[in-house]
DNA sequence: TCTTCATTTCTATAATTCGTGAAATGACGA
DNA sequence: TCGTCATTTCACGAATTATAGAAATGAAGA
Protein backbone atom coordinates (compact mmCIF):
# COMPACT_ATOMS: atom_id res chain seq x y z
CA UNK A 1 0.00 0.00 0.00
CA UNK A 2 2.54 2.31 1.06
CA UNK A 3 5.24 3.01 -1.66
CA UNK A 4 8.64 4.06 -0.97
CA UNK A 5 9.75 7.33 -2.76
CA UNK A 6 13.49 6.12 -4.45
CA UNK A 7 14.10 7.92 -7.67
CA UNK A 8 12.87 11.40 -7.66
CA UNK A 9 11.17 14.13 -6.24
CA UNK A 10 8.17 13.94 -3.62
CA UNK A 11 6.00 15.75 -6.99
CA UNK A 12 6.75 13.16 -9.17
CA UNK A 13 5.94 10.11 -7.54
CA UNK A 14 3.53 10.21 -5.00
CA UNK A 15 3.94 8.37 -1.10
CA UNK A 16 0.38 6.91 -1.97
CA UNK A 17 -0.88 6.91 -4.98
CA UNK A 18 -3.99 4.83 -4.71
CA UNK A 19 -5.29 7.75 -2.09
CA UNK A 20 -3.75 10.60 -4.89
CA UNK A 21 -5.69 9.14 -8.01
CA UNK A 22 -8.99 9.12 -5.72
CA UNK A 23 -8.65 12.29 -3.98
CA UNK A 24 -8.06 14.09 -7.34
CA UNK A 25 -10.75 12.00 -8.75
CA UNK A 26 -13.12 13.83 -6.08
CA UNK A 27 -12.63 16.51 -6.60
CA UNK A 28 -15.17 19.06 -8.60
CA UNK A 29 -14.65 20.57 -11.58
CA UNK A 30 -12.20 23.68 -11.66
CA UNK A 31 -14.25 26.13 -13.40
CA UNK A 32 -17.16 25.31 -10.62
CA UNK A 33 -14.50 26.26 -7.50
CA UNK A 34 -13.16 29.13 -9.09
CA UNK A 35 -17.13 30.56 -9.34
CA UNK A 36 -17.26 29.55 -5.76
CA UNK A 37 -14.21 31.30 -4.61
CA UNK A 38 -15.30 34.25 -6.37
CA UNK A 39 -18.56 34.40 -4.58
CA UNK A 40 -17.31 33.90 -1.22
CA UNK A 41 -14.22 36.91 -2.28
CA UNK A 42 -17.32 38.96 -2.61
CA UNK A 43 -18.84 38.63 0.99
CA UNK A 44 -15.04 38.40 2.01
CA UNK A 45 -15.23 42.21 3.39
CA UNK A 46 -16.50 43.92 6.62
CA UNK A 47 -18.08 46.45 4.76
CA UNK A 48 -20.21 44.43 2.55
CA UNK A 49 -21.10 42.33 5.09
CA UNK A 50 -22.36 45.14 6.75
CA UNK A 51 -24.43 45.85 3.93
CA UNK A 52 -26.25 42.62 3.99
CA UNK A 53 -27.04 42.82 7.65
CA UNK A 54 -27.99 46.75 7.07
CA UNK A 55 -30.59 45.54 4.34
CA UNK A 56 -31.88 42.67 5.85
CA UNK A 57 -36.05 43.45 6.28
CA UNK A 58 -35.58 47.08 5.05
CA UNK A 59 -34.95 49.16 2.00
CA UNK A 60 -32.41 51.70 1.81
CA UNK A 61 -31.55 54.43 -0.75
CA UNK A 62 -27.51 54.20 -1.39
CA UNK A 63 -27.85 57.78 0.34
CA UNK A 64 -28.97 56.29 3.57
CA UNK A 65 -27.13 53.60 3.24
CA UNK A 66 -23.91 55.27 3.33
CA UNK A 67 -25.06 57.32 6.55
CA UNK A 68 -25.75 54.08 8.06
CA UNK A 69 -22.56 52.26 7.07
CA UNK A 70 -20.73 55.52 7.16
CA UNK A 71 -18.68 54.92 3.69
CA UNK A 72 -18.08 57.49 1.49
CA UNK A 73 -20.99 56.83 -1.30
CA UNK A 74 -18.28 55.98 -4.49
CA UNK A 75 -16.34 53.23 -2.27
CA UNK A 76 -20.34 52.32 -1.47
CA UNK A 77 -21.61 52.01 -4.69
CA UNK A 78 -18.47 49.92 -6.56
CA UNK A 79 -19.41 47.56 -3.26
CA UNK A 80 -22.71 47.29 -4.34
CA UNK A 81 -21.97 46.32 -7.59
CA UNK A 82 -20.19 43.35 -6.56
CA UNK A 83 -22.82 42.30 -4.21
CA UNK A 84 -25.36 43.07 -7.28
CA UNK A 85 -23.36 40.91 -9.65
CA UNK A 86 -23.61 38.37 -6.95
CA UNK A 87 -26.93 38.53 -6.99
CA UNK A 88 -27.10 38.83 -3.42
CA UNK A 89 -29.20 42.57 -3.72
CA UNK A 90 -31.08 44.13 -5.97
CA UNK A 91 -31.96 47.88 -6.59
CA UNK A 92 -35.25 49.49 -7.82
CA UNK A 93 -35.11 53.48 -8.67
CA UNK A 94 -37.91 56.24 -8.22
CA UNK A 95 -37.30 59.47 -8.98
CA UNK A 96 -33.58 60.29 -7.96
CA UNK A 97 -32.96 57.32 -4.99
CA UNK A 98 -31.70 53.91 -6.01
CA UNK A 99 -33.78 51.61 -3.46
CA UNK A 100 -31.50 48.76 -2.53
CA UNK A 101 -33.02 45.68 -1.22
CA UNK A 102 -32.12 42.09 -0.53
CA UNK A 103 -32.38 39.91 -3.70
CA UNK A 104 -31.38 36.48 -2.57
CA UNK A 105 -31.57 35.71 0.61
CA UNK A 106 -29.55 33.11 1.19
CA UNK A 107 -26.22 34.83 1.05
CA UNK A 108 -27.27 36.84 4.04
CA UNK A 109 -28.23 33.01 5.58
CA UNK A 110 -24.84 32.44 4.92
CA UNK A 111 -23.08 34.91 6.51
CA UNK A 112 -25.14 34.70 9.83
CA UNK A 113 -24.19 30.87 9.76
CA UNK A 114 -20.55 31.61 9.53
CA UNK A 115 -21.31 34.69 12.47
CA UNK A 116 -23.08 32.26 14.83
CA UNK A 117 -20.01 29.68 14.14
CA UNK A 118 -17.12 31.81 14.40
CA UNK A 119 -19.00 33.52 17.82
CA UNK A 120 -20.37 30.74 19.73
CA UNK A 121 -18.49 28.12 18.77
CA UNK A 122 -20.38 24.92 19.84
CA UNK A 123 -24.40 24.71 19.67
CA UNK A 124 -24.87 25.68 16.34
CA UNK A 125 -22.43 23.67 14.89
CA UNK A 126 -22.89 22.61 11.12
CA UNK A 127 -26.10 24.74 10.43
CA UNK A 128 -25.62 25.87 7.03
CA UNK A 129 -27.95 27.65 4.82
CA UNK A 130 -29.18 24.80 2.60
CA UNK A 131 -30.11 25.48 -1.16
CA UNK A 132 -33.73 25.05 -0.64
CA UNK A 133 -34.11 27.52 2.25
CA UNK A 134 -32.57 30.66 -0.09
CA UNK A 135 -35.64 30.69 -2.06
CA UNK A 136 -36.82 34.12 -1.89
CA UNK B 1 -41.31 60.48 7.11
CA UNK B 2 -39.39 61.26 4.13
CA UNK B 3 -37.51 64.63 4.63
CA UNK B 4 -36.54 66.94 2.27
CA UNK B 5 -32.66 67.37 2.25
CA UNK B 6 -31.94 71.00 2.19
CA UNK B 7 -29.19 72.46 3.81
CA UNK B 8 -25.92 69.87 3.33
CA UNK B 9 -25.59 67.09 1.53
CA UNK B 10 -26.61 63.56 1.77
CA UNK B 11 -24.02 61.85 3.70
CA UNK B 12 -24.79 64.62 6.25
CA UNK B 13 -28.05 64.60 6.51
CA UNK B 14 -30.01 61.61 5.29
CA UNK B 15 -33.37 60.98 3.52
CA UNK B 16 -35.03 58.40 5.71
CA UNK B 17 -33.63 58.98 9.50
CA UNK B 18 -35.46 56.43 10.91
CA UNK B 19 -34.51 53.70 8.57
CA UNK B 20 -31.19 54.83 9.00
CA UNK B 21 -30.99 55.03 12.75
CA UNK B 22 -32.68 51.29 12.66
CA UNK B 23 -30.38 49.88 10.32
CA UNK B 24 -27.00 51.14 12.09
CA UNK B 25 -28.96 49.59 15.15
CA UNK B 26 -28.83 46.20 13.86
CA UNK B 27 -25.48 46.05 12.80
CA UNK B 28 -23.40 43.46 14.12
CA UNK B 29 -20.44 44.28 15.86
CA UNK B 30 -17.85 45.52 13.52
CA UNK B 31 -15.12 43.28 15.43
CA UNK B 32 -17.46 40.54 14.55
CA UNK B 33 -18.05 40.92 11.20
CA UNK B 34 -14.38 41.67 10.67
CA UNK B 35 -13.74 37.92 12.18
CA UNK B 36 -16.40 36.83 9.57
CA UNK B 37 -14.99 38.30 6.51
CA UNK B 38 -11.53 37.07 7.48
CA UNK B 39 -12.76 33.44 7.89
CA UNK B 40 -14.73 33.61 4.58
CA UNK B 41 -11.32 35.34 2.58
CA UNK B 42 -9.85 31.87 3.89
CA UNK B 43 -11.95 30.18 1.88
CA UNK B 44 -12.11 32.78 -1.60
CA UNK B 45 -9.48 30.56 -3.13
CA UNK B 46 -9.93 27.53 -5.34
CA UNK B 47 -6.97 25.72 -4.18
CA UNK B 48 -8.06 26.11 -0.21
CA UNK B 49 -11.23 24.86 -1.52
CA UNK B 50 -9.54 22.53 -3.91
CA UNK B 51 -7.65 21.30 -0.26
CA UNK B 52 -10.76 21.00 1.73
CA UNK B 53 -12.64 18.84 -1.00
CA UNK B 54 -9.63 16.91 -1.40
CA UNK B 55 -9.30 16.10 2.08
CA UNK B 56 -13.05 15.11 2.89
CA UNK B 57 -12.84 11.12 3.74
CA UNK B 58 -9.17 11.07 3.91
CA UNK B 59 -6.15 11.73 5.26
CA UNK B 60 -3.05 12.77 2.75
CA UNK B 61 0.23 13.89 3.21
CA UNK B 62 1.50 17.34 2.20
CA UNK B 63 3.34 15.46 -0.41
CA UNK B 64 0.29 13.48 -1.92
CA UNK B 65 -1.90 16.40 -1.82
CA UNK B 66 0.38 18.55 -3.67
CA UNK B 67 0.66 15.64 -5.95
CA UNK B 68 -3.39 15.14 -6.16
CA UNK B 69 -3.72 19.73 -6.81
CA UNK B 70 -0.76 19.77 -9.06
CA UNK B 71 0.36 22.63 -7.16
CA UNK B 72 3.65 23.79 -5.52
CA UNK B 73 4.27 22.67 -2.08
CA UNK B 74 5.61 26.15 -0.45
CA UNK B 75 2.46 27.20 -2.15
CA UNK B 76 0.57 24.61 -0.71
CA UNK B 77 2.29 24.67 2.55
CA UNK B 78 1.02 28.61 2.74
CA UNK B 79 -2.46 27.72 1.46
CA UNK B 80 -2.49 24.84 4.72
CA UNK B 81 -1.49 27.16 7.06
CA UNK B 82 -4.16 29.63 6.49
CA UNK B 83 -7.07 26.45 6.54
CA UNK B 84 -5.43 25.56 9.61
CA UNK B 85 -5.59 29.03 11.44
CA UNK B 86 -9.24 28.95 10.59
CA UNK B 87 -9.51 25.53 11.90
CA UNK B 88 -10.89 24.20 8.86
CA UNK B 89 -8.51 21.19 8.96
CA UNK B 90 -5.88 19.72 11.53
CA UNK B 91 -2.92 17.38 10.80
CA UNK B 92 -0.59 14.36 12.43
CA UNK B 93 2.89 13.83 12.17
CA UNK B 94 4.43 10.66 11.64
CA UNK B 95 8.21 10.58 10.59
CA UNK B 96 8.63 13.15 8.16
CA UNK B 97 5.29 13.36 6.82
CA UNK B 98 1.98 15.38 8.37
CA UNK B 99 -0.76 14.09 7.59
CA UNK B 100 -3.59 16.56 7.13
CA UNK B 101 -7.36 16.15 7.08
CA UNK B 102 -10.86 17.56 7.30
CA UNK B 103 -10.55 19.38 11.46
CA UNK B 104 -14.49 20.88 11.48
CA UNK B 105 -16.51 19.95 8.49
CA UNK B 106 -18.48 23.29 8.86
CA UNK B 107 -16.35 24.72 6.71
CA UNK B 108 -16.57 21.82 4.20
CA UNK B 109 -20.04 21.82 4.44
CA UNK B 110 -20.31 25.50 3.82
CA UNK B 111 -18.47 25.50 0.46
CA UNK B 112 -20.55 22.55 -0.81
CA UNK B 113 -23.52 24.71 0.15
CA UNK B 114 -22.63 27.17 -1.84
CA UNK B 115 -21.17 25.23 -4.45
CA UNK B 116 -24.63 23.83 -5.03
CA UNK B 117 -26.40 27.06 -5.00
CA UNK B 118 -23.92 28.45 -7.60
CA UNK B 119 -24.24 25.51 -10.04
CA UNK B 120 -28.10 25.66 -9.28
CA UNK B 121 -28.95 28.96 -10.78
CA UNK B 122 -26.05 29.27 -12.97
CA UNK B 123 -27.63 29.61 -16.07
CA UNK B 124 -30.62 32.53 -15.46
CA UNK B 125 -27.69 34.43 -13.86
CA UNK B 126 -25.61 37.27 -15.47
CA UNK B 127 -27.67 38.11 -17.76
CA UNK B 128 -29.83 40.73 -16.42
CA UNK B 129 -28.96 43.36 -13.94
CA UNK B 130 -31.94 42.07 -12.15
CA UNK B 131 -34.06 45.48 -11.27
CA UNK B 132 -37.02 43.72 -10.59
CA UNK B 133 -36.50 44.25 -7.04
CA UNK B 134 -37.80 42.94 -4.44
CA UNK B 135 -39.44 44.20 -1.67
CA UNK B 136 -39.09 41.11 0.38
C1' DT C 1 -34.26 74.97 -21.10
C1' DC C 2 -31.10 75.08 -16.78
C1' DT C 3 -29.89 73.72 -12.14
C1' DT C 4 -29.65 70.48 -8.53
C1' DC C 5 -28.40 66.36 -6.69
C1' DA C 6 -28.26 61.06 -6.01
C1' DT C 7 -25.70 57.79 -8.03
C1' DT C 8 -22.30 55.77 -10.92
C1' DT C 9 -18.01 55.53 -13.34
C1' DC C 10 -13.29 56.78 -14.05
C1' DT C 11 -8.55 57.30 -12.58
C1' DA C 12 -4.79 57.09 -9.72
C1' DT C 13 -2.60 55.50 -5.71
C1' DA C 14 -2.17 52.65 -1.55
C1' DA C 15 -2.62 48.20 0.36
C1' DT C 16 -3.05 43.37 0.15
C1' DT C 17 -2.54 38.88 -1.67
C1' DC C 18 -0.18 35.35 -4.68
C1' DG C 19 3.27 32.35 -6.28
C1' DT C 20 8.02 31.25 -6.51
C1' DG C 21 12.67 29.89 -5.36
C1' DA C 22 15.98 29.75 -1.70
C1' DA C 23 16.95 28.81 2.88
C1' DA C 24 15.75 26.75 7.32
C1' DT C 25 13.83 23.05 10.22
C1' DG C 26 13.55 18.64 11.96
C1' DA C 27 12.99 13.67 11.77
C1' DC C 28 14.75 9.50 9.91
C1' DG C 29 18.15 5.92 8.66
C1' DA C 30 22.91 4.71 7.90
C1' DT D 1 27.04 12.25 13.47
C1' DC D 2 25.88 12.87 8.63
C1' DG D 3 23.07 13.08 4.69
C1' DT D 4 18.44 12.74 2.96
C1' DC D 5 14.10 14.43 2.47
C1' DA D 6 9.24 16.19 3.78
C1' DT D 7 7.78 20.32 5.27
C1' DT D 8 7.85 25.06 6.64
C1' DT D 9 9.38 29.74 6.48
C1' DC D 10 11.36 33.75 4.30
C1' DA D 11 11.88 37.37 0.88
C1' DC D 12 10.80 39.20 -3.32
C1' DG D 13 8.26 40.87 -7.42
C1' DA D 14 3.85 40.45 -9.75
C1' DA D 15 -0.91 40.64 -9.73
C1' DT D 16 -5.09 41.88 -7.63
C1' DT D 17 -8.06 44.65 -4.75
C1' DA D 18 -9.39 48.82 -1.97
C1' DT D 19 -10.22 53.58 -1.43
C1' DA D 20 -10.70 58.42 -2.41
C1' DG D 21 -11.58 62.28 -5.37
C1' DA D 22 -13.03 64.04 -9.75
C1' DA D 23 -15.88 63.76 -13.55
C1' DA D 24 -20.01 61.88 -15.80
C1' DT D 25 -24.88 60.43 -15.91
C1' DG D 26 -29.60 61.08 -15.56
C1' DA D 27 -33.92 62.23 -13.35
C1' DA D 28 -36.68 66.06 -11.12
C1' DG D 29 -38.22 70.53 -10.61
C1' DA D 30 -38.12 75.53 -11.71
Amino acid sequence: MRRRVRDGLCEIDSVDSASVEEARAALPRRTVLEQVAEALKVLAHPNRLRVLEALDGRELCVCDLAAALDVSMSTLSQQLRELRRLGAIGYRVSGKFAYYSIADRFWLELVRSVTSHATDEGSNRGAVPSVRSAAQ
